[in-house]
Parts: structure tokens; C-alpha cells; sequence
DNA sequence: AATCATTTCCAAAGCGCTTTGAATAAAATC
DNA sequence: GATTTTATTCAAAGCGCTTTGGAAATGATT
């Protein structure tokens, strides 16, 4: 069923059908209902791709993902994230296009969905040291939305962030005013920006509370379990060990609470433990009273205003850089305690 | 830059621009290295949108995701799916259209997506109890294939499916054989067919072997870390607890390691545990010695063949049923042993 | 009744590509 | 040297839609 069978059905032109379709007002309302119940009869609706041509607008935003592990990004965050970008697609009649491609081709990739004009914007994921995406899709012209910020990137541009900074700033002083002074920071990969926040975030506290920086209490790597497990068990047999630990992932922490248990040692009286929440729907922290005292800020809710954001750009036509900062709660749970003396 | 721009750069007609690019073979080699290097040089791409209204093709597969969490979908397990599949079109030049609806809205979104002929085949996630999407595919006529099977479908149809029955089937025989008795089943829901299966293969063994069915040891639920530490939890209690339970999930057991480590109790001499294992990307199961005893089957991989079937069985124009059932290993790990007397 | 403004509809052009059918040039055959 | 084949190239139609620039019909105004 197409508009040509559609229209000849009705016996009116294809413009007059095209318009009722799309609530154009020069069309009489009489006719107008007709059109609809015809189409909802014949379960018609516009060809994407003509009606693209057409319009130019692709209706689509695209997010490409580079497949290596090497980067955050095939991990259970991003899955919240997405959905909750797809569901402000959803809502406004926009298709989300994803491109899985190895890190090597990610350049090519962005270049190519403006080329083909497959998309009407992207949103770009996880912002590293040097990120050459930001300056690559501003001279291709293609509206974008970083989810998360570039700090060596000098232009200005559109993004929504966690304050990741000061997110971290609290919970390193919430640990010292409980006493704590050995605080370890198992982080991720820090060539990521959030991560260099998140360690800023520390170290000025350490720094402003005249503690001194140990460098095997500072851990950096892909966010995963494995990672969170080997480097606690690590520094639990320390002779000086961390008495508090601060985890950038939930799922890191599952594996830090392993590390733990697998000692023997309590969490929160003996070790204490501040995760980073994302709030992820598989993984929540606890039900009413948290299991971890955790900085918390719902990826789902970040990926629902960055797709938001985007959108306004796109419809506005206005290519102004817009921010927003979100900050996250810090909330009190069982993982946390005093010092031991 | 498009065509006509490029062919008159070229001094060539849109035909002939068309045809080099494309590999007909009716265009002279040089003239073909010409044109191929003219595109690169100025950074052309055939227009998505034309080229596929041109051509009656998308180049782009669909995936419907419902939104509501009483679905197994927006999970980790979800993620490496997705990568594995996307690497697959991002190989073979197709796109992945990601539509995330309301649940309620599920069946018009694939009428939607066939109608607007918005991409040229669709994977369908999940199937449940009483599945109508098959049905209504085919008489869409979009090809489709099907990860995992509906077990009350009729109808033949493609599917990629781990054998979940046996899976299970064989991890109950290998505990029963370290002699449990009471042995748990913490269960995906059981609206979905995976997980109506592995019911299937753990029941079979208590019937094989004259164990009583213990209802209150059996549980199905979302799987999350919250239901498998909640259950394990209240099972802990019992007068009669388990002394060995299945978990559908790798999330889900990192709740039932939770409980057991919060009762003080060990896994593996206290309670024995096996896992079904998806062999998340960031949340692997140990590294050379698994930390569970676990049936293990790759979802990414799983996500790969899927893509292939769905590639193979468009460009083969061939939509006879195709069947890949995959086994899964069980590999011993570190939370299973002989029952305490 | 004549004029003008509104409302409602339509024919046709155009979006950027592929593909059919034909034309031209070069090579091969007689 | 005339004719047929083959190798290259091209003009134009068509994919299914939107949108421009009328045209026809209706209603309001003089």
C-alpha cells in the first residue's frame, strides 16, 4: 500500500492525501478524517526512505559504538542509557541508529552517516583524552550531544554531564570526616574524562586535608568485576591496607565486595565502600536502605536528556551549544563506617 | 556532494558514476579507479535514503525492544547481544534500527516498521508464553528470526536458541551427583520460554531420580541482583533449607552470593551454587578458574549467529526456517561441592 | 451581479539514487 | 572494406514521497 493506491482509493490527489496525513491545514477536516480512517484501514503509513528524500530529514539519530573492550562502552550502563534515549525517540517518531564498529573505523564511521545523511544528529558516547570526534562533527555540520565532556576540547559544544568532580569531591570528604585516611579510588580507565573528574575530585581533597597521595591506593582500568576483585584483594594484603574504598562502577564494586567477603572482613565496619550508582535497572543498589553508600545519577535519566537535548537542537535548528550539569545524590547506605582503631 | 555533483566533476554521466561504484562490471577498469578515487577524494557516500528507495532496500535490520522491566530486555545480557549483532551488519554494510516502545505499543511497532519498510528484517527477542509476534511476521512477510524458540508456536520459523532444557538438565544430574537433594531452582520468569525450558530440564532430573518437587525451593522471577538475594535470603531460613541451588543468571546469583555471604555461610562447601553463564563482557565469570560452576553459552556470540542467519536468509531471498541450537559447556568452578552430611 | 478573498483541491516538479534501453566507439570477423 | 560483436558510456524513467504554484469552487463583500 502506497500513497498512489491510497489516494486513487479515495479518489483524491496525492498531495491532498499527503497533506490530511500530515495535519497541513489547507485541507478540509471532513476530509481529512476520511483520509485517517483509510490509512488506519489500509495499515498505511509513509515509506521511510521516500518520505526522507522528500523531506530531507532522515528522522533517525545515530550512536556509534566502538566495539573494543578497551572502551566503557558495551557494558550494562550503556544499556540503560540507550533505553532510556530510545524511549524519547520513541515518543517524537525518531528511529535510533546504532553502528557497532571497530575503534579503528569509528572516524570513518561518523564521516559516513553524514556522507549518506542516514541521520539527523548523533550523540556521542564516553569523551576521552584527545577526543578528535567533537572537532570531526563540527566540520561535518551534523548536529551532536556528547554525554559526558571533553576537557581538552577548547570549542564549545552541546553536552550533558554528571558532575563527576564534585560527585567525588563529597564522597572522598564523607570518608574523612568518618576518620578514614587510607582511601583507596579504584577508578575507570582514566584516559576517559569522567574518570580524570572523578580522580581530580579525590585528590583535592587529599590535597586540602593534607593527606598524603599514595599512588598503589589509585587504580585505573576497564570498569569490570575481574578488575574490581584483583585490585581489592590486591591491596587488602597491604601492610598499611585501605581502611575505605571509592568504586566508580556498581559493577566494579560487585567485585570489591567479592574481594571482601573472600577475606573475611565486613564491609562498612571494616572496610568502607562508596560505589558510583548509575541507578542501572538490573543492578540496583538495594531496595529502600541502600547496600552501598553511593554518589547517584540515573544513566537512564542522563541518555532521556541528552536525546532530549539533541532532538531540541535538531527541530530548533539552532545550533547554539547547550549544557547541563547534573548533580548526584549522595546517599547514605550500609557500606560505610567510623574508622577502626 | 552526490551524484550528479560528482559525475560532472568526473565529465561522466550519473550512470556510469553509479555503476563504478557499485561494481558492474560494464565500466572500464580505469575509468572505475577514477571514480572510486574521485569519491574518496571528495568524501562521497551514495545517499542512504535514495540509494534504498531506488533500490527497495534498507540495508538496515530492526530490533523492537519493550520498555517495561517485566521483560528480560534492558539488561546486561542485552548489551553483548546487541554488540554481536552489530558487528555482523557493521561488516556487511547494513544499520541496526533500534525501536524502543511501551509494551502495549510492541505489535503496532512492527506493523509500523514493515509498513514504512524501514528495515528489511527484524530480530525478535525473548519469545513468551502465547508469543504473537511470529505470527504476525509472517503474515507481514518481513523475514525475521528468532532469538530463542516459543515453545506453543506452531508454525515453523527461524531461531537461534541454547539448549536450555538439557543446559539445566545437566547441571541438576551434576549436582544431584555430589548428592543434593535440595536443590533450589531461582528461575528467569517463567512467562518466558528459556526459562519454562530450564524448569523443564531441572524437573525432569527430580522425576528421574524419585526426588520430591519442593515448590517453596522453586522461584521465577525478573532477574535481577535484588530478587536472587531476597530469595536466597528467605530460602536460607527454611527448617529444611537448600543445599544447592541453580541460578538462571549471572546478575541474579550475585545475589544469592550476597545472602550466602551475609548468612556466613561459603559457597561451594556450604551451599553449592551453578549459574547459567552468558559470558557478559563485564562480568566474567573468574578468569581462569571460573568463580561459579556454570552452563556456559556466549550471548555475544549468540547475537553473531543471529545477525548471520537474518543476513543469509534476506540475500538468499530464501525464507525457509533455518535452526541453530547451541549447547552450552558446563564448566566447573569454585561454588559447587559434595553435599555436607 | 460583479468582484474579491478563502477554502479546498490538484498537476507536476523534485529529492538522489538505480536501472532500462539505446547509442557510440572500438575491436573482431568475414 | 563491410559487417557483426563487444566494450563503454549515456539519457531518461522510476522508486514513493513532499511541496510549489496554480485552479476551481465556495463564500463574503460591494
Amino acid at each position: 500500500m502506497n500513497l498512489k493506491e491510497l489516494s486513487s482509493i479515495l479518489g483524491l490527489s496525492q498531495t491532498t492525501v499527503s497533506r490530511a496525513l500530515n495535519n497541513y491545514p489547507e485541507v478540509n477536516e471532513t476530509t481529512r478524517i476520511r483520509v485517517k480512517d483509510a490509512a488506519t484501514a489500509h495499515n498505511y503509513s509513509a515509506n521511510t526512505r521516500a518520505k526522507g528524500l522528500a523531506t530531507g530529514r532522515s528522522m533517525a539519530i545515530g550512536h556509534v559504538i566502538p566495539i573494543s573492550t578497551q572502551h566503557e562502552i558495551v557494558n550494562p550502563v550503556f544499556a540503560d542509557f540507550i533505553a532510556g534515549a530510545g524511549e524519547v525517540y520513541s515518543r517524537n517518531d525518531h528511529d535510533m541508529l546504532l553502528s557497532v564498529v571497530a575503534d579503528s573505523d569509528e572516524e570513518r564511521a561518523y564521516r559516513s552517516l553524514a556522507a549518506k545523511a542516514s541521520v539527523d544528529g548523533v550523540i556521542i558516547h564516553g569523551p576521552r583524552e584527545n577526543d578528535t570526534r567533537i572537532k570531526l562533527l563540527q566540520e561535518l555540520g551534523l548536529p551532536f550531544v556528547v554525554h559526558g565532556r571533553a576537557s581538552d576540547e577548547a570549542a564549545d559544544y552541546s553536552w550533558v554531564d554528571v558532575n563527576n568532580r564534585r560527585s567525588f569531591h563529597r564522597a572522598t570528604e564523607f570518608l574523612h570526616d568518618l576518620g578514614h585516611r587510607r582511601i583507596a579510588l579504584i577508578n575507570g580507565l582514566e584516559s576517559m574524562d569522567f574518570a580524570r573528574r572523578r580522580r581530580d575530585g579525590y585528590l583535592a581533597v587529599l590535597l586540602e586535608r593534607g593527606i598524603r597521595v599514595d599512588p598503589t591506593l589509585m587504580v585505573s582500568e576497564e570498569m569490570t568485576e575481574g578488575f574490581g576483585f584483583r585490585r581489592t584483594q590486591e591491596m587488602l594484603q597491604f601492610a598499611n591496607p585501605p581502611s575505605a574504598i571509592l568504586v566508580s562502577s556498581m559493577i566494579t564494586a560487585i567485585g570489591v565486595r567479592r574481594a571482601i567477603d573472600a577475606e573475611n572482613l565486613n564491609i562498612g565496619s571494616d572496610v568502607s565502600v562508596i560505589i558510583h550508582d548509575d541507578e542501572l535497572s538490573y543492578l540496583r543498589n538495594g531496595e529502600d536502605i541502600p547496600i552501598f553508600t553511593a554518589t547517584r545519577s540515573s544513566v537512564h535519566a542522563a541518555g532521556r536528556i541528552c536525546a532530549e537535548m539533541l532532538l531540541a537542537i535538531i527541530s530548533d535548528n539552532d545550533q547554539s551549544p547547550r549544557h547541563n550539569l547534573l548533580e548526584t545524590d549522595l546517599t547514605v547506605g550500609q557500606s560505610t563506617g567510623p574508622v577502626r582503631r
